[in-house]
DNA sequence: CAGTCCATTCGCAATCTTGCGAATAGGCAA
DNA sequence: TTGCCTATTCGCAAGATTGCGAATGGACTG
């Protein structure tokens, strides 16, 4: 790193029109919106394959049900880890995150 | 489902106990904290991988390095999914959720 | 019909993450 | 040593998630 001088604020610039300037904003918001969903649905997905409603699941982590509700909505941006964390433990799930490249279109 | 009663409570109860008093409060902090040591660790890698300092990740996702550096920190348990979805998309990355069934130790 | 269970939505307080600047410390080279 | 770059830590304001009760509506059964 020590030789490329001032190269690094130039990569800088690439990367940023690479990734976000390259791409439309509201294909970004696509994604997010459908991972938003994956993971709603698979809460909802691991609470009733376990045949939990959503009361009893709440109480196995120490919440409402309104909250476990609030997870399951498509819409629901707010995601934590933490959260997941805790009704994966209740379920006998461990939480895994993994960031995997992308392909960039040809 | 319906044909069980008043059974599901007791299910409750019986998870409840599995999960949480069958394991002791130490060992579930220990399982977070790894947890969360991997989460950190995998955005300092990406990050130096990309040859980026702190301050220039930052600026790609629109925040400043302290942010960075906080997220690196192995100590910190705030992980969000938006955050880890913005330092992927900023490294082409897309950030991957699983739950994956624990063997119960027999 | 009434009654029950379940899911959903709303509102607000409490808690937490984020944003950001400033100060500190470390490594490395001139 | 000084100078520069980087990483780290601190403090506080702003914003977001969580917690929780209450109200609503749907589906099903007696």
């Amino acid at each position: 790193m020590a030789r490329k001088g001032k190269a690094n604020t130039d990569a800088v610039e690439i990367l940023h029109r690479r990734f976000f300037q390259g791409k439309p904003d509201r294909l970004k918001e696509l994604e997010e919106a459908r991972a938003n969903d994956q993971v709603a649905h698979k809460i909802y997905e691991l609470r009733t394959s376990a045949g939990l409603t959503q009361a009893q699941l709440a109480k196995l982590i120490g919440t409402t049900a309104s909250v476990i509700c609030r997870l399951e909505d498509a819409d629901y941006e707010g995601h934590s880890l933490g959260m997941l964390r805790r009704i994966g433990a209740a379920l006998n799930q461990r939480v895994e995150i993994r960031f995997v490249p992308i392909r960039r279109p040809a």
